[in-house]
DNA sequence: TTGAAAGCGCTAACAC
DNA sequence: GTGTTAGCGCTTTCAA
């Protein structure tokens, strides 16, 4: 590994003369040098020393993406496609802008702070926190901040979310039910808090115009742990009799609810119609394929990373990012108007 | 952010004591200013700087995951609920060693090495390498490197591959399809090297064992870009009636066949019998249940990881690691045997 | 147009 | 047990 000294002896000019060309600044340089010490660095592919090169400026150009994993649904945090996608979406928009990406997965705020200051990290994005989380991380934290489907009015004076209007998508799902002659029906989620909590709201204010009441009954928790998962599902399923709908959180919930009602005879959507959240291969690839609301999470994660790379530049960003949900009717409701 | 120096200065002290003290030197120091300085490190919350310790020590603490993707599979990449798991074992397991994971993704293998060069990467883990891809990589960059699932008899002189006994794993699902009373299977896949090869050989093995002759005609090529896919599926499932039954090299195109099958009125398993690879959410869901082939994807991250730390700490490794492979028989292979 | 030199924060060899 | 100091590779100010 080559340095600038090693480089600037050899061909006999100071460090300053390398360092210049290698930065372009051409006009600093004579085009003979330059040439000289461009064709030298090829010759040698000299690479620079980040670490050496940080620690000059004070900077990294390194952007941290920090999942927040609730215990609980640590195993379905990994292997959730909707998390593949995310990362997808804003590795490739870092690595185009020229910045690096670390990943860094915790259920502990303090970890993932100390992470990023030792990292001297340039800009943070930040998934999966919950109440008071992401204030928590911007009071230690000086720098440009994106959360993504983070809820937290407080949070948004300290940084961009974004997000998506979850409330109306639950809430246009909902009555497609209702237009399609439901009254009886569920919602199921495994906690009350965040994205979840809006969802839940949509559904309920959809319930709430159509003039069907809303009861705590209606609320199905799901427990995602994988040693309690299969008794909850079996719970679930026994109080499907007392509803001819469940909206579901997710997509990942919807075809695992699917499944398990398939497996003791309840057909969907002839005994029962279920709807998801996410629009995600599960959903799609299940026959009968699964009616639910799209969001793009790829783009989430795009615009994620681009919203946090234009506050590097010192551009100025909206709190709230919300982008766009859309209906996606298949084949998982049956119409059951007289 | 407080420097040492800074804190040696306040405590009238050397940069060296406090640095003793920061790396548990307890020895070389007395128990009285060992206190001091601990108290007011946590008094200022000091958190060092990685670039100032990586630039001195010549590490980096980073550990590299390069994914390859291939051009035409980039989307697929991001989504596959594979990659995250993956991605989930090897980030949990350098995470708990005091290492750091840097993601990075590219169709090109002279990018990842610039990449690994500049942030000097301790060491690297190599995922989606082709061919000479991994020996071409190992040339330059002479630090440890763990591959998954590569296949070069030429490159385990270099680094060390944790796969799958990819061979064995078709070998018995395609078995266990003539012990059903298949005889006419295809094989799909989207290529036909590596872990794609090597599963591809296991199929035909287990054909040749029973005595039933391979065409070319029984390989079924997909498309999985996507604006390719719908046609190449549509001619896929065209060709069907020639067959009994399919193995698919991944659950995720099974799953995907499946899909467009019963959107064509071909019911799975009664007019054909699907199987699958990898035994991920999105076959242990489907209705009916994929019969696959279990691998620990985890656990192939997980080991992946581990064996570099074990290289880091100049242990040495075997070249190959092979993860065993299990047969889940479920629900879409029928016993055609009269 | 080019060069010398200070300094980024930390480590470690060595001296006291 | 504690302190001094050189040096990691790079940037940048200032001088030549």
């Amino acid at each position: 590994m080559i340095t600038i000294k090693e480089i600037a002896k050899q061909l006999n000019m100071s460090t300053t003369t390398v360092s210049n060309v290698i930065h372009g600044k051409t006009s600093e340089v004579s085009d003979d040098t330059k040439k000289k010490v461009q064709d030298f660095l090829d010759k040698v592919d000299y690479v620079p020393n980040i670490n050496a090169r940080n620690l000059a400026q004070n900077e990294s150009k390194i952007i941290g993406l920090a999942l927040k994993a609730r215990a609980d649904k640590y195993e379905n945090l990994i292997m959730d496609p909707f998390v593949s996608e995310l990362i997808g979406g804003v590795e490739e928009t870092i690595r185009n802008a020229g910045y690096f990406m670390m990943l860094y997965i915790s259920s502990d705020t303090t970890e993932i702070m100390r992470h990023v200051s030792t990292w001297n990290v340039d800009g943070l994005i930040l998934f999966g926190m919950i109440g008071d989380d992401g204030i928590r991380v911007s009071e230690k934290y000086k720098k440009p901040i994106v959360c993504i489907d983070t809820y937290s009015i407080e949070g948004l004076k300290h940084f961009t979310n974004v997000g998506l209007d979850d409330e109306q998508g639950t809430y246009d799902i909902t009555n497609y039910l209702i237009t399609q002659g439901h009254r009886k029906i569920a919602f199921l989620s495994d906690n009350m808090t965040g994205v979840d909590l809006a969802r839940l709201t949509g559904y309920k204010k959809a319930l709430k115009d159509a003039g069907i009441k809303y009861k705590s009954d209606n609320f199905l928790k799901i427990r995602p742990r994988s040693s309690e998962i299969e008794e909850s599902l079996d719970e679930i399923c026994k109080r499907s009799k007392d509803f001819t709908a469940i909206v579901c959180v997710s997509d990942l919930y919807a075809v695992t609810l699917m499944a398990a009602l398939e497996d003791r005879g309840i057909s969907v959507p002839n005994d029962i119609s279920i709807v998801g959240f996410d629009d995600n291969m599960l959903g799609k690839y299940h026959r009968p394929a699964l009616t639910t609301v799209h969001q793009d999470i790829k783009a989430k994660g795009v615009t994620a990373a681009d919203t946090l790379l234009k506050q590097l530049s010192g551009h100025k960003t909206p709190n709230q990012i919300q982008l766009p949900t859309k209906l996606v009717i298949r084949d998982t409701v049956k119409n059951i108007q007289k």
